[in-house]
DNA sequence: ACAATTATAAAATGTATATTTTAAAATGAG
DNA sequence: CTCATTTTAAAATATACATTTTATAATTGT
């Protein structure tokens, strides 16, 4: 028969991956994969197919790779509370300052829609946070199912919008300082929907109540 | 004298800000350019400059009147709280079904970093948000500067993250339910920092005490 | 009205790009 | 060993693009 592949595919797919993450779809030529890659344009196409098709799989190996282990790592930890914060943190001490961003979030903006090219795999990374959040939320504290997703989604808006002014160069120290009040503020349990006049309650804040 | 411009200069940045908006530079030929502005490229080489030129152009565009119009708008009412609340409310309400995205968005993702081609822009026009926000936030209560500005940022951090949800196509209702509550969690008193077993709190909620 | 100046339009240019084709090298089952 | 099959490499192709050039039309101060 015929000779093997000679190139790990998944070493492939990591290079290519760092290449789309600091340069976006349309930022990236077949010669930038190439040179990313070590490979010649003639094995990518025989391998891959064309560009889309290694940036779909691109995507399927984030989501696969750095979306599970990030998940993994810090919302295995036993306090969920400490897990998420040092999830959200650790993205502030990525290496390249920034310039490696979130595929899914430069996805997300450089193809809008959920029918585009990018559409599926950035909605199953999404949702991946979404549940590993409910998930770690739940075991903050006891909640119906509506109050979890709504944490999580508020979770995962706090995610994007972090990634968005991390890859803008925003000062990363007071980026690292909303951490901590965010994360607690979602955890803590939510106020019932009052029937208004509910301004004045903005004086009583939970801290003054644990002092 | 020479004959003067027919066309209306803000009218064709405005026509070129959509079609950024939608497809991103890179997305964004000269001949979108045309189509979208019903200029010929020999006008808009005449009369910007390249490519380059219109989208700097088109970014500051964006900020003079998208950015100040959200702001003035939302922000001018008397309660603060509550226009925070419609301004966010408001871009889930844009034609187009999130489509047209946040320029500042989509720029500090396709351009990451300060020093690039949008990156004084981008900067320029968060700084308009922060400073809008942190102005609405010390008319909801007294504070020291330091908190406003933590706050404004978490403002800003869940505008961004709220937009590239938006643009992923996320279920709009439930973006729009997470508004309310981040937007009043986020104008609460801070608690202040505690020397640890501060997790204990967690079950103390706003809603609690005010009921 | 005249002429200088500019707007506009279309063709031309050169480069970058994605992909295909062609050719050579390598591999492994029989 | 051998040959069918595939990998790899490089050349070839065609298209899309940003920009420049060229040519024509319009307009304004004198």
């Amino acid at each position: 028969m015929a000779r093997t592949q000679e190139f790990d595919e998944g070493e492939a797919l990591t290079a290519a991956m760092h290449a789309f993450r600091k340069f976006g779809y349309a930022g990236v030529s077949i010669k930038t994969l190439e040179a990313e890659t070590g490979l010649s344009s003639g094995s990518i196409y025989n391998s891959f197919g064309g560009k889309e098709d290694v940036y779909q799989r691109v995507l399927a190996h984030y989501n696969e790779t750095v979306v599970t282990k990030r998940i993994s790592v810090h919302l295995g930890k036993s306090d969920p509370v400490e897990g998420l914060i040092s999830l959200f943190e650790s993205l502030l001490d990525e290496p390249g300052h920034g310039a490696f961003g979130c595929l899914l979030t430069n996805s997300a903006v450089e193809f809008s829609g959920q029918d585009s090219l990018a559409g599926a795999s950035v909605r199953t990374g999404f949702d991946m946070f979404l549940s590993a959040f409910r998930g770690a939320l739940l075991r903050v504290q006891e909640m119906d199912a509506q109050s979890a997703d709504l944490k999580a989604l508020r979770l995962l808006i706090y995610y994007q919008g972090l990634l968005v002014l991390i890859r803008h160069g925003q000062d990363k120290f007071a980026l690292k300082s909303t951490i901590d009040t965010e994360i607690k503020s979602i955890c803590q349990r939510q106020s019932k929907s009052e029937p208004k006049g509910s301004a004045k309650c903005y004086h009583f804040g939970v801290g003054m109540i644990a002092a």
